[in-house]
DNA sequence: TAGTGCAATGCAACTTAGTTGTAACTTAAT
DNA sequence: ATTAAGTTACAACTAAGTTGCATTGCACTA
């Protein structure tokens, strides 16, 4: 287990279980957000999906990750980091992160998502 | 059926039916996306769900309707306007169109949608 | 206005991401 | 080592949206 994810253990004081460092280390080593199958072909460890959306869901609620929806009905989760956006491309379904800059907004913002055509595709 | 729909079914050379001019007509009335419960409540003419999906599926393609997806799993429809960004509360799930002014962006922009705990909620 | 072809509809069965109940098992603290 | 509290696997479930197909209805022609 890495030095970083040991200290997410440490500061929100959970217990250290195989199926939640495995799934930190994935999302960790990630350059994008993942959906649960990504996850999971990527995880070393094998657990059930009620386990990894119950550790997902109590990691969310401590704000160590962070989750939003994409166009396909899943969920994509990522490490908590400072905001920024997600642009989601509906021909080929890539996930792009992306600063935006905007103006003033009601309210706190903790997720943002843009649809539309990448560059690629367009 | 009220004017502005007429347009829109001459527009796009399809055909006019109780069904689709019941599901605009709801549209057009609404401030704010709604979801298919939403709709349905406040459409008169009864359909089946079938044939709900497959008609927005169709005003979709056509660039009539626009649709993104919430923190409930569910899809929100409306009427295609000016590009604009929604703000979703997760606290009391209201949706708000807000207008957003952002830096270039790589692509085209077809949707915004925003999340996070609104002023009320705050 | 009656007839016709093709598109739209209703129904029912299906798909699938995510959820829940519960008994068995781990963790970590004594 | 013991033990209580939290975690896991398994299987059954939920619900939004989809699909196949037989029936119906729109709109066009004569």
């Amino acid at each position: 287990m890495s030095e970083q994810i040991k200290a997410i253990f440490d500061k929100h004081d959970i217990k250290i279980t195989n199926a939640r460092s495995s799934i930190l280390e994935v999302l960790k080593n990630a350059h994008t957000p993942l959906n649960y199958e990504q996850i999971k072909e990527k995880m070393e460890t094998m657990m059930d999906k009620a386990t990894f959306y119950r550790n997902i869901a109590k990691f969310e609620s401590l704000g160590i990750v962070h989750k939003f929806e994409s166009d396909d009905r899943k969920w994509y989760f990522e490490l908590s980091t400072s905001i920024h956006a997600h642009f989601i491309c509906e021909e080929c379904h890539q996930i792009k992160c992306i600063d935006v800059s905007m103006g003033e907004v009601e309210g706190d913002v903790k997720s943002i998502v843009l649809k539309g055509t990448c560059k690629a595709c367009k």
